[in-house]
DNA sequence: ACTGCCATACTTCCATACAAGTTTGCAATA
DNA sequence: TATTGCAAACTTGTATGGAAGTATGGCAGT
């Protein structure tokens, strides 16, 4: 496994904030740095042992993906859990993902049929407990989809959006429903292969809504790291989806 | 209209980057600084009597949004219009706004339906050869259908997608289809009021492709402001839809 | 005329210093 | 004890200086 210990020194013949950027990003999705805990640009950059513009400059990358807060002379924060981002972000893939699935089904390629389900194959080896490796996994299953139609350059707004979604991927670390994910995966590639593009729509569209299921509980198990719209939950009001169930 | 005279001073008391990321980008969305255009820090912190340092910041800005192009220790360019995202970015918006309509379309607000149409008669009293105002129109009408069903937020997602888009669109001041958008935004309107949910959502999707139609000329009159991939425009090939047409 | 080398100027990136505003805590006062 | 005022210690925003690397143009040599 990656080594994730914020101590360890950066790459000095590297740029110094591309690498601050992504492990200040891994430890707020990986919740170490938790939702209200105070961030400064100087604490930060005797860490590690920079100075503090390339810390300033992957805060505001961090900032405009939702991960902290910062309010100029203040103090800087890593944000709550926007429970409306989660939403937000949630919709975005659904949206985006469906037509990639669509156009997948309709260009189909068996080769890359071949290869999605050997892929597939590696998340039913990773053991229960390893959410680390089954997420590398599902993002990359996820991108070999978008690969497939061209739309690479597509994958990589998503990723953008997708912080705060992963977020409460992190926190929902035990009763992770795997074998329903990988389940789901396979039929989306078993409606892309037959051909049928409604079919794989469809696959695509409720796979990417099973996440607003667990939503409540994981808010439930830590609420003080969500941020709630005013009085609570109330999903059937504030986030119709296209499916029914949630309207 | 908006001043947007490029020496006009910033406002000192508001914060620096976020001014001259804005006065930049539409600099550069409006063609004024053309694709292959040098630019540098110190060269824009003169012209606008500020330090380096918040130049830099809205470089970067810029950069993430695809508009510039920074070559560290070479020099910062503006950047092509890169075929490839104009199409991604356009292939992100139909599969939003396909989403979008449909759920409005699902919870239909007759107050909404008459905002929106009140929204259209004004697009349809700006003189023809106004592009600057009918984009403003178009634009706020597009949030508005975003801002209806909840999902603000996604907007702001898209507006950062846009930007390629917005440069094509600035390019083809002749020529431009407006009269046709409106009665491609009546019939959205019309699908939606009607609870006619796969005609709103085709409607849409229509309404978005439209610009493939005009791609292909846009960058034959202009062919030096483009990225284009090997061998030329082969959209056949490289951009399949969901429509059919170019598949 | 043409080619290869080298100094110079220019670029971004990072470090450091300063400015402006906010928070915090203590002390003075009622 | 409670409250008010102020000063010091923070915060981020901006300015400036230096370092490393690259483009450019002139000059020497052929």
């Amino acid at each position: 496994m990656l080594q994730m210990d914020p101590m360890r020194p950066l790459d000095p013949a590297l740029p110094i904030t591309p690498q601050l950027t992504q492990r200040l990003r891994d430890r707020i999705i990986r919740n170490h740095l938790k939702p209200g805990d105070r961030i400064s640009e100087t604490e930060i950059a005797k860490v590690y042992d920079v100075s503090r513009q390339p810390v300033r400059e992957a805060f505001i990358k961090l900032a405009d993906q939702g991960l902290l807060l910062i309010r100029p002379q203040r103090r800087t924060v890593v944000s709550r859990i926007a429970y409306q981002d989660v939403l937000d972000a949630r919709f975005l893939r659904e949206a985006i993902e469906a037509d990639i699935v669509r156009l997948l089904a309709k260009t189909r390629d068996d080769a890359l049929i071949g290869t999605l389900r050997a892929q597939i194959e590696l998340q039913k080896r990773v053991h229960a407990d390893d959410l680390e490796t089954f997420t590398q996994l599902d993002e990359q299953f996820h991108r070999m989809l978008a690969d497939a139609v061209g739309k690479a350059g597509t994958w990589s707004f998503v990723e953008g959006v997708k912080a705060q979604m992963d977020r409460v991927r992190f926190l929902s670390l035990f009763d992770y429903p795997m074998a329903l994910l990988i389940e789901q995966h396979t039929q989306i590639v078993d409606a892309v292969e037959a051909r049928d593009l409604d079919r794989a729509e469809e696959n695509a569209r409720q796979h990417l809504r099973l996440m607003l299921d667990y939503l409540p509980g994981v808010i439930a198990a830590n609420p003080s790291f969500f941020d709630l719209p005013e009085g609570g939950l109330a999903p059937s009001v504030n986030t119709p989806t296209l499916g029914g169930e949630y309207t």
